[in-house]
DNA sequence: TCATTAATCGCAC
DNA sequence: GTGCGATTAATGA
């Protein structure tokens, strides 16, 4: 909770206290990864910090100044949005390869979102100094997170889109395919274990919502239920739900 | 086992 | 559809 993660100060090479640098990282989404061949020697690999994140634990939290950004080395987060009367709006769901915080760079001083680890995280802390040095000397890398922002308002625009024209129940089917299609399963359950309530805030509506769908959908034998864990049944079904009004994303 | 926390359900608006 | 409160199930110390 403290603001010690924020430290940036760490002398020695590229040593961390889990030993992952970006030479030995494996994660090949990484966009960093990626392009390593042309970043190898620029000061922001070398002086990226790791943060390692508890569940529960929140490492971005709305208001506070942005100094860097993070990617997730490993794990998964939730990044949301305080709205009017205290509740939150689920913004998107990440995993490891991603890149959170991205939006207050540039000319954003402070975070708009807050980002919680929802099981043991693994961070990649990079300084927005670092960053834009390496941005303006490798057009490659610039293009790469073009593309990358791009791509995100693309997927938050649809996403306007789901809450606003489709029913609950529909939005609450388009939540589990959407874990589905991210997450995947895992022994025939979602793998992402979600409170109803963290399905309600990404779909949009409430907590007893979330929970009258769920029943219904277990009803008609769509999907299973046993506590957190949710089963698909009936993918063919589920997508029928949205395709008949068209409304179908594939964000 | 007891104490919390989460999931459901029922009911009024 | 939404929101509150009571009941019950699940989870953790």
């Amino acid at each position: 909770m403290s603001a010690k993660f924020i430290n940036t100060s760490r002398s020695q090479k590229n040593n961390t206290s889990y030993g992952v640098t970006c030479q030995t990282c494996e994660n090949l989404k990484c966009l960093i990864k990626r392009r390593l061949p042309i970043l190898n020697d620029s000061r922001l690999v070398q002086q990226k910090n790791n943060i390692n994140c508890k569940k529960g634990q929140q490492f971005i939290i709305e208001g506070a100044p942005v100094n860097g950004l993070f990617f997730i080395l490993e794990g998964k987060v939730k990044v949301f949005r305080t709205g009017i009367n205290g509740r939150e709006q689920i913004v998107r769901f990440a995993k490891e390869g991603e890149i959170i915080g991205h939006r207050g760079f540039g000319t954003e001083e402070y975070y708009s979102i807050g980002a919680i680890a929802l099981e043991q995280v693994k961070l990649c802390y990079f300084s927005k100094d670092l960053l834009q040095e390496a941005l303006r000397e490798n057009p490659k890398f610039t293009y790469d997170m073009m593309l990358f922002y791009a791509n995100e308002l693309n997927k938050s625009e649809s996403k306007v889109k789901t809450i606003s024209q489709m029913t609950v129940r529909e939005r609450v089917v388009d939540t589990i395919l959407y874990i589905n299609r991210k997450f995947g399963t895992l022994n025939g359950f979602l793998n992402l274990p979600l409170s109803r309530k963290e399905y309600a805030d990404y779909a949009g509506t409430t907590e007893e919502q979330v929970i009258r769908v769920f029943s219904a959908l277990k009803k008609e034998k769509l999907i299973s239920a046993q506590g957190k864990k949710i089963g698909v049944l009936d993918m063919a079904g589920l997508k029928k739900e949205i395709n008949e009004h068209n409304y179908f994303l594939d964000s």
